[in-house]
DNA sequence: GAGCACTGC
């Protein structure tokens, strides 16, 4: 702790957060800001008024360690002074003055106290990330300095790179540079340009065996250290596993040390993750690690022992395209500040090497500065619920303040989605259930669902579908192709969903999960994964304690117990769903299987080939769907969906008809052409047809195969 | 008949 390089800059730091309301703290790796920035100011009187300290982690792990690592240092109790506040978890008390907190819950706590009075000082650590979360913190501090001037401190840590920009952001605070601690890298770039992504990706794994590049110089050459090797996915990964494994296996024996290869990624359990990365720490000696990782290995797991690292320059990234409301999920080069990432992680114990698989001009010129932040990847609908419900008098949503705004369409797609499920009227304002869906820790399709399944009495049963959705992909074992197999060979005892579709398929499992008394092995002998199940559980449970206190009164969460779900319960959920996904809703097309999605931007899409959806006697699928994801593979896909009835579908396809984005905006923002295609003075009907917006006549389209169909049937 | 990087309330 005292070779701490944040420590030397204690008298800078303290002056300088003394005459300004926010600082930048620029500090790299292993310069202890993270721990140190909070005890400096604790020490300094900054909790002396009763207020507390908050530090924001993006990751639950980092709120933990940290805060426990940092009470070991005051020789105060766990807990007590220190403690942390995560999702399920509050290790706090009356007493704490420095507490560690998820990005995610300080906008929870900020709902409802949103001058967050209980704070001195907001640290938001490792904001250069830029995760979601933290970008909707940079704007609510922006405005929450200006209110309270006098006693609240923003600290906030970044990455070298946009130091400035986030400095620009707050009115040009003063930035400080706090040295890190890690060793030199001395980086090597490759010599040829890669020409395309398969080259770089699938075939770097290739080029590393073949040419005599990298790995061999390593492996053969080098002294010891472990190599991490980034990739941008589980396929990759194990190919270019099976691949080192021939090559380690070709080399005469004794010609250099042993070698022992191993995946890292996200579908691992995470159990074997953590075992994995501590396995021979300390290594034996004359043998060698080569860890195949996704950027997994960039920021939440640390491997220690790596000396070498080989960066592929690619990076696999989910983003959402407003235009279309789907999302896909592409391999991209990485940025800069990505690449400099990983970098680093080879000078965490020693001098270390990284080689990169693409030359330095991709690296000065090609690749981005910074990634592309998150706001500026999803759908915002969360987001600005979130924002509307705190109700900021002088806020125009499509103006707020962010450090990186997302662009109008994003924004608009997200008022529009909105709308559709009653969280906002037809000027943009909140409504009473958009207040409510604000309060609950989901999406707003979800929340809305519960609210409706309120009215139709199956609550319980919609608290089971939204805690099961929010865990999803945790829920199944890393899907290596010998188990896919397997399960094909023998089917799983696992309910089907009643022909109904994934969420009722997911409602039965949990349902049968709940018979068993949440028995472990039940999980293990269904191929599911503990820790998925296990969350659902306590997500379930913090679903139902915030309905019943919205509610004010005692509703029926209750699990089913023994008791069979009824037609009439799912008939019931599905009536519910198809309120909450509103804006998420699709038909069939005439003589076969696919799909038209209904709204602003019809598409056509597919079933998921993983859906339990079922066919009728004629092999046709459902008239009507409500799907929980779109997304764009090798095809637009449907994932997760259930059938619903196309007495349902109307009032929403008429709602969809009056939608009127001008008002939804609050008026502003609009280019006169568009004005003009959306003038107010008309009828609205004619509005529908005049307009040369292909959308409107869609939807108007879309209307219209409805009501034939009607009248026919 | 397809495949899923990583977080979080």
């Amino acid at each position: 702790m005292a070779n701490l390089p944040i420590l030397q800059f204690e008298e800078q730091i303290v002056e300088t957060v003394e005459r300004n309301p926010v600082v930048v703290i620029i500090g790299e790796t292993g310069s202890g800001k993270s721990t140190q920035l909070s005890q400096i100011l604790h020490k300094r009187g900054y909790t002396k008024s009763g207020r507390a300290i908050a530090v924001t982690q993006p990751r639950r792990v980092a709120a933990v360690s940290v805060s426990r690592r940092v009470a070991q240092e005051l020789g105060v109790r766990f807990g007590e002074e220190v403690g942390y506040a995560i999702r399920f978890e509050d290790r706090t008390s009356e007493k704490t003055c420095i507490k560690y907190l998820t990005d995610g819950v300080l906008l929870r706590e900020s709902l409802s106290n949103p001058e967050l009075n209980q704070y001195s000082v907001i640290i938001l650590d490792e904001a250069h990330e830029r995760s979601l979360n933290t970008d909707i913190l940079l704007g609510l501090m922006k405005r929450l300095i200006k209110i309270r001037s006098t006693n609240l401190k923003v600290l906030i840590t970044s990455a070298t790179l946009d130091g400035e920009k986030v400095s620009r952001f707050f009115s040009n605070c003063p930035i400080l540079n706090v040295p890190g601690k890690l060793f030199p890298v001395e980086i090597r770039y490759s010599s040829e340009r890669p020409t395309s992504y398969l080259e770089s990706s699938l075939k770097t794994a290739i080029a590393i065996c073949a040419n005599n590049f990298a790995l061999s110089e390593i492996h053969v050459r080098e002294p010891e250290g472990d190599i991490l090797i980034f990739m941008t996915g589980q396929d990759d990964i194990e190919k270019l596993v099976k691949k080192l494994e021939e090559r380690v296996q070709s080399l005469e024996e004794g010609s250099c040390m042993d070698a022992v290869i191993l995946p890292l990624h996200g579908s691992l359990p995470p159990e074997l993750q953590a075992s994995l990365v501590r396995v021979f720490s300390p290594p034996p000696p004359n043998c060698r690690r080569f860890i195949v990782a996704t950027n997994i290995a960039e920021t939440s797991l640390t491997v220690d022992g790596v000396v070498y690292v080989i960066d592929s320059g690619y990076v696999k990234q989910r983003q959402y395209n407003p235009s279309t409301g789907m999302y896909s999920l592409d391999v991209v080069p990485i940025s800069r500040v990505q690449a400099d990432q990983r970098a680093g992680r080879a000078g965490r114990t020693r001098p270390g090497k990284c080689y990169r698989l693409y030359t330095s001009t991709v690296y000065h010129e090609d690749l981005m500065g910074a990634t592309v932040p998150e706001i500026q990847r999803s759908s915002l609908a969360g987001t600005v619920l979130y924002l509307k419900s705190l109700d900021l008098p002088d806020i125009d949503i499509l103006k707020f303040d962010f450090l990186d705004p997302p662009s109008t369409e994003a924004l608009e797609d997200a008022l529009k989605q909105l709308y559709l499920i009653d969280a906002i009227d037809e000027n943009g304002s909140i409504t009473s259930i958009g207040q409510t869906m604000a309060e609950l820790p989901l999406e707003p399709s979800l929340s809305r669902t519960l609210i409706e399944a309120n009215e139709y009495g199956c609550l319980s049963q919609a608290l089971t579908v939204a805690a099961m959705l929010s865990a999803e992909t945790s829920l199944l074992p890393g899907t290596s192709k010998s188990t896919d197999k397997k399960r094909k060979h023998e089917p799983s005892d696992l309910p089907d969903g009643s022909g109904w579709g994934d969420h009722i398929q997911l409602l039965q499992i949990y349902e049968l999960w709940d018979q068993r008394n949440y028995d472990v092995e039940w999980c293990k002998d269904n191929n599911l994964q503990v820790r998925g199940m296990k969350f659902v559980r306590d997500v379930r449970k913090q679903l139902s304690q915030i309905m019943q206190k919205i509610a004010k009164g005692s509703l029926d969460v209750r699990t089913n117990g023994r008791r069979k779900e009824s037609q009439e319960d799912y008939r019931n959920l599905r009536k519910s769903l198809c309120v909450g996904y509103a804006n998420q809703l699709a038909e069939r097309m005439m003589r076969h299987n696919g799909y038209r999605t209904l709204g602003f931007k019809p598409q056509l899409v597919q079933v998921h080939p993983s859906s339990v959806l079922k066919t009728d006697e004629e092999g046709m699928l459902p008239n009507y769907v409500v799907y929980h994801e779109l997304i764009s593979t090798t095809r637009p896909f449907m994932r997760n969906l259930c059938a619903v009835e196309m007495r349902w579908v109307m009032p929403i396809l008429k709602k969809l008809e009056k939608l009127n984005i001008t008002k939804l905006s609050g008026g502003s923002v609009r280019s006169e052409e568009q004005t003009k295609g959306e003038n107010p003075s008309l009828p609205e009907k004619e509005v529908g047809v005049a307009t040369p917006d292909d959308r409107e006549s869609r939807i108007q389209a879309a209307r219209d195969r409805f009501l034939s169909r009607k009248t026919k049937g």
